[in-house]
DNA sequence: GGAATATAGTAGTGACCGCTACTTAACGTC
DNA sequence: GACGTTAAGTAGCGGTCACTACTATATTCC
């Protein structure tokens, strides 16, 4: 009954959102887009009424996706908890695809950028932490009902002290700092059972 | 011999430095330099060629500053090594003077922004996140030999861990993420000397 | 006072930004 | 084939960006 579109919804945020992730927000263009997703402005914009609102659902994409899908693989179908949680954070640590460094992580990134003061984006992002954290938890919780992580500090703060670790070695991934594999070696030895007096 | 310049270099510098730390190396403009300088574009560019360059001098000079300012009030001085730390950590979380939220570090926001790009701003970054590991470093040291801090992590990992988890820190503190007080609280309770048999 | 010199300001440049009024194209329906 | 509907494209808006050719000003030396 009218004119069909090129592309469907999905493929339009997955082209833009990888976009976002490779170059951060506030570096992409309208023009950017453009070429990217093989539409002009007023395509874009009729289907997402402004660039904020764009972006915010493209974070929105990327935490499904990718974060989703990385909490599933490292962390759902681990079979040793601290295994899983350290795979999870190597990954972040690995080249995507044909680049040469890692992208980091589009929810790290956009923090700190000027996009962030835009409400809907600020609360995309927020609650992509949230979801990671959550992940963190289940796992800290499994890890330490097997007896494989000290449990006399509380699960809540374990996973937020997790998360935490897990932006900073993200932040630091971006500049190309070395040593970031022993520094997650660090942080999963320290969390590790203590050996008691039985 | 010549005109009288209306600031020194370090008056110019400092005014900037605190323009990029409060709101971003990307979101300050030439125009709004203008305005916090009391200097018009041509006599900007005069003193520094462009604006990376200016903003490469005013991350040296956050790192001298406010970071070197920070590591000497809160670990060389220090009584206790873990106090000092831990209070290291938690004065990134405090409310920046009249401000109602922490402004989070130049160098954290920085490495995720466009300017980054720029070798002279990425050198400057990547040697202010040297110094804060070089200083928790140390102080690792002081405490694994007070006894207070668990030895069977190698300083180095350690340190690197801590600078990992104090960038995580301030990530999440842009974006008013609650309880990184417990997170911080976690992140030492982990580090502190195990009890041992003896 | 005049020359030399370093600083600051006036007034713009072309390029890019996000965004949009308007037109054209492709479909189903009748 | 005309109509309604939805998509996509053409062309361009006002505004801001980093940056600069040029002029004016304030100082010391002679």
């Amino acid at each position: 009954m009218a004119r069909p579109a090129k592309f469907t919804e999905r493929e339009v945020l997955d082209r833009a959102t990888d976009l976002f992730w490779r170059d951060g927000c506030d570096a992409v263009s309208i023009r950017d887009l453009e070429v990217a997703l093989e539409l002009r402005a007023p395509s874009i914009y009729r289907r997402f009424s402004n660039k904020d609102q764009l972006i915010a659902r493209c974070v929105d994409r990327y935490v499904e996706g990718v974060v989703g899908g990385r909490i599933r693989r490292f962390l759902d179908d681990a079979d040793d908890p601290i295994d899983g949680l350290r795979s999870f954070f190597t990954s972040a640590l690995e080249p995507f695809r044909g680049e040469d460094t890692p992208r980091g992580c589009l929810l790290t990134v956009t923090a700190g950028q000027a996009a962030f003061d835009a409400p809907e984006i600020r609360a995309a992002v927020v609650a992509g932490f949230a979801l990671i954290e959550a992940a963190l938890r289940t796992q800290v919780e499994r890890a330490q009902a097997a007896g494989c992580m000290r449990d006399d500090i509380a699960v809540d703060a374990i996973a937020s002290s997790l998360l935490v670790s897990f932006q900073g070695v993200l932040v630091l991934a971006r500049s190309g700092s070395p040593g970031l594999s022993a520094s997650i070696d660090a942080t999963f030895a320290a969390l590790a059972q203590c050996r008691r007096r039985r």
